[in-house]
DNA sequence: TCTCCAATGTTGTCGACGCTCACATTGCAT
DNA sequence: ATGCAATGTGAGCGTCGACAACATTGGAGA
């Protein structure tokens, strides 16, 4: 109590937790940095102690995003059954987790954090070890499998499965426009099409 | 020259085109109302005479951005080649559509404007029209396939080559990233993978 | 041709926001 | 105990979207 009177205590990542909620529930865009600074009972400028601005802050929530991802592809890559199995288990558990979380799923993906030059650096590692798992789940997946081919793989499977987040985010797949697919439908083809398991 | 001592003449599409500019160049974030008054040589509320906030003239970019993909389907559909040939096609040239005008092909595919309830009435059309081109090709391409299997093949190709373009743009396909895939061979991957043949 | 009105454009203003600066307070290392 | 770096405060700047009250215009109908 008596630290509360003037010091936070761990106001960044008190910010970082809070802004995460906004993310979540109403988008990158809705994030004010004052309101968020009001509703921790401090003011307006604190939050620039400790991130030089708004970008800052939405890549430190991105960053805990991809750290969760990562998380997610190593758990699948350590599960049971063969490589191909788990490598289906590990995009069937990210379209999961987009899903749940679409707002910090869009921050990740959509936003222009990754776009800068250079990319923020929080989140330079989480995003470097996202795809490090996602490699490893996918190389012992194939072991025998040329270099090319398996870069090839990553770059259509990856496409395939954030694309139909990505249009299903967006309210693409409304069920008068897929009818009669169901939504399971529609995740098992993609995922058939992402593995490279299709039945033509 | 008389007329335009107050009256602008078509101030709505001049508002459009400055707008299609600024967000094919810049973003969508980067369109500032005030500015694009200025450019304009008219004052900051006059925009609000023709669109009742920003989102409506964003909306309005988006539409033209829509009715362009329209013909981009109809000319690949109207082309030589068999059915599949003309569907590659159209993918291909929709690929070509997104990323020589990123800007807005990231307003049409990204932004809050569909998933809006209702969805923006001059949006409306455009974007139906653009997925009925696609369902005609597509259906003629395949004439003796289910209506299931049709949908599936849909959902599938399209989020393939929209994943491609999304995370294209987030800058995840760098040389160093995809090596050694050059650009083309994505490309045709992608292709590959989306209309169904690929080779395993 | 004149008149009036709807369409269109302008100025003034408000509140929210990101961000900065000068200053205040705290706690830790010395 | 003290002094300094970290952290928090309050005031304020400039930009923005949006609204309201008013001004100007051109064309439809008398």
């Amino acid at each position: 109590m008596a630290k509360d009177a003037y010091h936070h205590g761990d106001l960044a990542n008190a910010l970082i937790d809070a802004a995460m909620a906004v993310v979540e529930s109403d988008g990158a865009d809705a994030l004010s940095l004052r309101d968020l600074a009001a509703s921790l009972g401090v003011s307006r400028a604190a939050p620039y102690r400790h991130f030089v601005d708004r970008d800052a802050l939405l890549a430190a929530v991105a960053a805990r995003g991809f750290e969760t991802l990562v998380e997610i592809y190593l758990a699948a890559d350590a599960g049971p059954g063969d490589g191909p199995a788990r490598v289906r288990k590990a995009m069937r558990d990210y379209m999961a987790f987009a899903w749940s979380r679409s707002g910090l799923h869009r921050l990740m993906f959509e936003s222009d954090l990754l776009r800068r030059d250079p990319i923020p650096p929080v989140l330079a590692r989480p995003y470097q070890r996202t795809y490090e798992a996602l490699w490893r789940t996918l190389s012992r997946a194939y072991p025998d499998a040329e270099e090319a081919w398996l870069k090839r793989h990553r770059v259509t499977m990856l496409s395939t499965v954030v694309g139909f987040l990505v249009l299903d985010e967006a309210g693409r797949f409304s069920p008068e426009w897929a009818s009669p697919l169901s939504r399971e439908d529609m995740v098992e083809a993609i995922l058939d099409v992402a593995t490279g398991t299709a039945r033509s």
